[in-house]
DNA sequence: CGATCCTTTGAGCGAACTCAACTCGGGTGG
DNA sequence: CCACCCGAGTTGAGTTCGCTCAAAGGATCG
């Protein structure tokens, strides 16, 4: 149970480039962690909370969002198995967003004493957490670009793409088809723009033979072509080599 | 001369509630520096290099910023003196983005391989530049919500607030007056908007009475309302206690 | 004192928004 | 087992914020 729940942490931190030693994975897996179930639509940790512990993504999804005065909601990524989506709060005390699941979860607590423990006797586990964190911030600032300069339908795609490739690389897909269990809502919300026009872009892009998505399943058709029209150029991502682009 | 840059260093990790100890100042201070002059508009990295140094801002602006295939630029943060504005290249090999001056500039360029080694040596040193990093990440954050969810006004007026803040944080601020030597295509770059209505949003917060903004110098009139009218919080920038807010 | 970059102004246009209503599918309780 | 309900998706029509195009004033600097 929380073994593999912790050897999914030992895949996402064991780049080929720098696998880890025999010690550091045995540090690792003596983490001690608390697994739950979450349903749909929870918070994790809200905006301003100061929290003692970090949160592994194990099943299911979760996005990371701000809510605005006016009642909007700005989504700023998601996240999936795997993803540490809170691991800022180790040295950042004071959450200045909020975290919230978007299906039903089971998420793994790790207490920050411990993690910072781990950090302490194993640094080469630290800085592959720091290398994560440091990868959530590529995103953003993809997410900036993808928000600030592009159109709807390209923004889209490029939400679609980034969700493929990230959950194609710790292996939950199957050939070009994933679990999009994202709303039209919540697609909205991330991307900025109003429901209905997400409904009329996402109806272009099956329109153009690019994706077929429908209740909660999508199946790229053309990923040449859907990459080229989302501007989707994986580096951003920093996956290893091997695992990016085409299938 | 490189001490006198490598105290601002010292000044920005040195944070109250965690003061760095004498071995962690002098760890610093033992770092091989090579300081630079650097004219406007010039590049330091580039998308795409594999950098073997990070830069470390004395004085002068710098930004982040993506070419889009279009020609389109786009800002995704500014960067004044204390910043280490490509410290995230020490684990991720390569540049997904474009780093550049907007005035003339004195940097510092450090080596990988001497940060690597004050991080082995000296733990603490290496959470305090990790939690520099989650603070860009914080910001990036910000500026999604800020392209994103707010209008032209208040869209400018969160980036002045924050350039605003920010500065005086390092003490380089006179009062409400500082030095804001970016152009309005510039904050139309990093703002998403187009030149011509970011002039007009300017000169409605000049007539509004929020700011004043010629040549460079920026003066803020009435800051209270001003974060008001800008959705202003500045809890994401993390800064210390007192260092906030006010005047 | 021309060259150039930055700012400003006018006018028409368009991508995305709002408001409103209708459809569809799945779950739930009587 | 059916009626209802509710969230998600879809469609139509009018509106608006910010865009583009174009051109004219400043400022700064060799």
């Amino acid at each position: 149970m929380s073994e593999s729940s912790l050897h999914r942490l030992i895949r996402r931190l064991d780049v080929d480039s720098a696998p880890l030693s025999p010690q550091e994975k045995e540090a690792i897996l003596r983490l001690p962690i608390t697994v739950k179930e979450v349903r749909a639509d929870q918070d994790i940790v809200r905006e301003g909370d100061i929290p003692s512990q970090c949160c592994l993504v194990i099943e299911g999804f979760q996005c990371r969002y701000k809510m605005l005065r006016d009642g909007e909601r700005q989504i700023m990524s998601f996240h999936l198995p795997g993803d540490i989506p809170d691991l800022q709060s180790l040295f950042l005390e004071r959450m200045d967003h909020n975290l919230g699941t978007i299906t039903p979860n089971r998420v793994g607590f790790i207490a920050h004493d411990a993690l910072e423990e781990v950090i302490r006797t194993q640094p080469g586990i630290g800085e592959r957490l720091w290398r994560e964190t440091l990868i959530d911030a590529a995103i953003f600032r993809e997410w900036i670009t993808n928000v600030g300069s592009r159109d709807a339908y390209t923004r889209i795609g490029h939400i679609i793409c980034e969700f493929f490739v990230r959950l194609r690389s710790v292996g939950l897909t199957k050939g070009k088809t994933f679990n999009f269990p994202i709303t039209q809502t919540e697609i909205a919300d991330a991307t900025s723009l109003s429901t209905v026009h997400v409904n009329r872009s996402v109806q272009q892009l099956r329109a153009d033979g690019l994706i077929s998505l429908e209740r909660g399943v999508c199946t790229i058709l053309d990923f040449a072509r859907l990459q080229e029209a989302a501007m989707f150029e994986p580096g951003y991502l920093h996956l290893q080599e091997g695992e990016d682009v085409a299938a």
